[in-house]
DNA sequence: TATTAGCAGTCAAGAGGTGAGAGTGCTAAC
DNA sequence: GTTAGCACTCTCACCTCTTGACTGCTAATA
């Protein structure tokens, strides 16, 4: 019976009676097994769109076969192969590596997927530099423990050279192992232990943390949600009417409505939290699926990676390829804290 | 009789006797204009699609249209600036800015809309950074005279600081106002040139020379195309039929096919190219018409950037938008320019 | 000669009807 | 508890019919 939920999520066709005993259970009857799927939708675990229709799980059956029933499931190695890869040279910006990882995982489930970047703030600097450019403008370069902020500042042609050399290492001896938030807050506190020559451009700081919290500012006023692969919506059977796949597809532009899905999951970490059917807070979705995992970093949610589809989607896969990133980038972190302690010797 | 073949763009409404007499021609009867369209039809312009149907343009009409009739069209102010930022705060990677420009041509067409990145090979050289990371890499930063370019490259721990900048300033020495290809290719050649420390780590430069051709590569492999707003292709009348849709769609991944569609196009600067139903060398594109513009340098195109929608897309809008584009992309050369001299004085 | 009114003809699109097929539930028997 | 048999339901594909939007053609008119 099982069997035929997971037939259900591969090929859309409906749970009937004919179609389990052929399939599962050859040695029953048709007419027991009709009794046994009306006991099931007595439960609420099936329904039926009409008489003649066979069975589709509910919004609850789904969810009793999420929490359940659903095992792992191995994914294709090429993919593994892939998003590994992406840690692996992970040395890209944090944006960057959100959007591929974004790229990838909606290839892999071949759903929509949104990656929300919840903001730098929380990351711990190890490293910043200040590199002044020909154009009248210098990169703010800020290494951190989870990826590389990259951002454009103005810059005055006349501070010179050394003066962004020892603004570098005053950022970064100051501010090593504090966060980003703490750096924008708190640089002026730190005034008193500035050089003269800094005091005399400190102008310089006043630009950067501007040019930061903008970032910032950007990253809030779209949520931090950049959305991959909506197309790939149209590849279900359930959306092959248009305006239905747009009303879904729309959702995925907007912040708001977007925060209200992944938000107050109360998940821990390399947990992949369902939301199915009504459990979704956004009318549009009512018929829809979501699936979402977080990078945290010391309990705190970092960025989030969600999924959105029918509700019958491949659960097992889906949460399978969300564990198999919320991995990855759980070593990743043990990485660097292996580094930090060889550092320290 | 023009006005309705422009209510047809705007509409999709075709055009009909009694349309052409209520709002271009109340002084003329229906019989009249039947027999000028009548007329037009039979000189290739217009078509019927059945008896009853009223006309719609053919190819050879839209080319028409193009060549002789259609005028520049207002664009929307607020689409005008945003494009404007792009350039002005244009201290942005090159391949970023592209995007940008892709998405934001999409957005103010409503149609997908393909950048072509032919390579930063032919780019010329104003400064170069090689900036160590935390990481064990190394950024390389090649400030261009269209933009910058960003790669990141392996980097040897043992490397000691200065040779970075000295490397960084070697480059920039040797190489400014030279194209990034005469350096990938020519580096080899001024050994003699380099210092004792340079010598002593030339592994750096055959290290970023090879990061520098594995861009090129990737670049290359895929054609150096992003598409963006492919969604869009969906809010035309045209394709509300999904596997049609889906067939232009596939198109927009297809580097080869991009390619035939793009090359070739024999057109100078600040020029919009259009081809228009057969024109275009795809099968899968024959109902279509696609737009193209190039950003030169120098007379070599550099990037292009190319529309795909209906044969009944929105020519003068289009052209309007593209050259607005070229237009900005021709100003920052000039700037540029202009930047290059005042230096010297 | 250019224009027009009138009319017959054509075709798409939508409404409505029909039958086949795939299911079901129920009942009575095993 | 299981099963065979049967009546019932509903979708879907297919057909027909009607309506309405155009056209082309012809003959009359300015």
């Amino acid at each position: 019976m099982l069997g035929a939920v997971e037939d259900y999520i591969q090929n859309a066709s409906p749970i009937t009676s004919s179609n389990v005993k052929t399939r599962y259970c050859a040695d029953l009857s048709t007419a027991t097994l009709r009794n046994e799927l009306n006991a099931l939708e007595a439960m609420g675990y099936l329904r039926q769109i009409h008489t003649s229709s066979g069975r589709v799980p509910t919004a609850k059956g789904y969810r009793y076969f999420v929490d359940s029933i659903m095992g792992d499931v191995p994914l294709d190695k090429k993919i593994l192969d892939e998003i590994h890869g992406i840690f692996q040279n992970r040395t890209v910006y944090l944006g960057d590596m959100v959007n591929e990882i974004a790229d990838i995982v909606s290839k892999a489930t071949n759903y929509p997927t949104v990656v929300m970047l919840k903001g730098f703030e929380k990351l711990l600097i190890q490293n910043v530099k200040i590199i002044p450019l020909m154009t009248g403008q210098a990169l703010i370069l800020i290494e951190t423990n989870s990826g590389i902020i990259n951002n454009f500042m103005p810059a005055n042609a006349e501070t010179p050279m050394q003066t962004y050399v020892d603004a570098s290492n005053f950022l970064t001896t100051t501010f090593k192992e504090h966060t980003v938030a703490d750096m924008i807050q708190n640089i002026e506190n730190y005034r008193t232990q500035m050089g003269q020559d800094l005091l005399d451009f400190s102008g310089l700081f006043d630009t950067m943390i501007d040019s930061l919290k903008k970032l910032c500012d950007k990253i809030a006023s779209s949520g931090g949600f950049t959305a991959r692969g909506q197309l790939r919506l149209l590849n279900s059977p359930e959306y092959q009417d248009l305006d239905k796949a747009k009303r879904v597809i729309d959702v995925l532009d907007k912040p708001e409505e977007l925060g209200q899905i992944f938000e107050n999951k109360n998940i821990s970490e390399d947990e992949v939290s369902f939301k199915i059917g009504s459990e979704i807070p956004v009318v549009d979705l009512q018929e829809c699926a979501v699936a979402c995992a977080d990078y945290t970093v010391d309990g705190e949610s970092i960025a989030s990676i969600g999924i959105i589809g029918p509700q019958r989607m491949d659960y097992a896969k889906i949460a399978s390829a969300l564990k198999f990133v919320v991995g990855e980038f759980a070593n990743l972190k043990a990485l660097d804290s292996k580094r930090g302690e060889d550092d320290e010797q």
